[in-house]
DNA sequence: CGTCAGGTTTGTT
DNA sequence: AACAAACCTGAC
């Protein structure tokens, strides 16, 4: 690692990171439990630990750890040793489009989430939408979660264990406001409770296997396995098509309607490795062309 | 009040 | 294998 670091009283400093901007971090629609505080940090829990992060400047605080949790949690978590640069130099390289999207999005970075908690987020993001998904898992947690902490004068919690949520009943569910997912999370809690070394196996097996052994969960679709096998699992060649990325990938490259299937496929020969990177600049290069729903609001694109 | 949203499941061809 | 319909819920 390169960056300069500074240890304070609970409290951790980074200098001179670069591609690390919060809120490209925490509201790209990768994760669902960092909350925005007044003064523009975010708190959230991951491995049980309570943490909130700040750019002040071109520095990094962490607060509420310690050296030791950095190193050995926030390190990988935030996945400091990768270079993004070099990922949007890469795929730059493959053609127009991504030469021009790895320019916004500056600071993205795709965080190495636990994989159970990730299993169930994405089961909850189906048809779902940012504010819902985030209140619906916030419920939950609060309720079926342990308390890990306060911060700013407010209590935070772990993500419930399978075993927890694999002895709920449908309705304790409905009441986190999850709709008729709550069935399909009890399922996948007890397939996992049932089949211990599922998470282990999949972290080392090749994007396809993972995406199909994904797809055996309840509730876990084509989009959300890839989700869960980008997000959890690092399989950085996975890359998840929602309305927003097939909308986007037809306007830029198709110029008519395709299948998910045939976007995916098609993205993956086109960015290879890096599919997954490739999809996060999409989004940011379409919201800045304010390419959005019903079609282009930019035409000519290609033309 | 009807439509629709960051899909998956279930049931039909 | 491919397609349609149902599904919680809240925002517009």
């Amino acid at each position: 690692m390169k960056h300069e670091l500074i240890q304070d009283s609970n409290k951790i400093i980074l200098k001179n990171v670069k591609d690390f901007e919060p809120k490209d971090i925490f509201e790209c629609g990768q994760c669902f439990r960092w909350k925005k505080e007044d003064d523009a940090s975010y708190t959230g829990v991951a491995y049980n630990r309570l943490l909130n992060v700040k750019k002040v400047n071109n520095e990094i605080h962490f607060k509420n750890t310690n050296y030791q949790d950095f190193l050995n949690i926030w390190v990988n978590y935030f996945d400091l040793n990768t270079d993004y640069s070099l990922i949007k130099k890469r795929l730059s390289n493959e053609d127009k489009v991504m030469e021009k999207a790895t320019s916004f999005g500056d600071g993205v970075r795709i965080l190495r989430q636990e994989p159970w908690e990730t299993i169930i987020s994405f089961i909850v993001s189906a048809n779902n939408n940012i504010p819902r998904i985030m209140k619906a898992i916030e419920l939950m947690c609060s309720r079926f979660g342990n308390e890990v902490g306060i911060y700013n004068g407010k209590k935070h919690y772990s993500f419930p264990e399978p075993k927890v949520l694999a002895n709920l009943k449908p309705e304790d569910l409905s009441a986190c406001n999850m709709g008729y997912r709550g069935p399909y999370i009890i399922k996948t809690a007890k397939q996992i409770l049932s089949n211990p070394n599922q998470i282990d196996l999949l972290q080392g097996i090749n994007t396809d296997i993972c995406r199909e052994g994904l797809m055996e969960l309840s509730g876990v679709g084509p989009k959300v396995a890839n989700c869960i096998a980008f997000f959890a699992f690092g399989k950085l060649d996975a890359f998840p098509v929602d309305v927003w990325v097939k909308r986007l990938m037809e306007f830029f490259y198709f110029n008519e309607e395709m299948k998910p299937k045939e976007i995916e496929a098609f993205a993956k020969k086109q960015y290879g490795q890096y599919a997954g990177y490739a999809q996060q600049y999409l989004f940011y290069y379409g919201r800045e062309l304010g390419i959005g729903k019903g079609g282009a609001k930019v035409v000519g694109y290609n033309s």
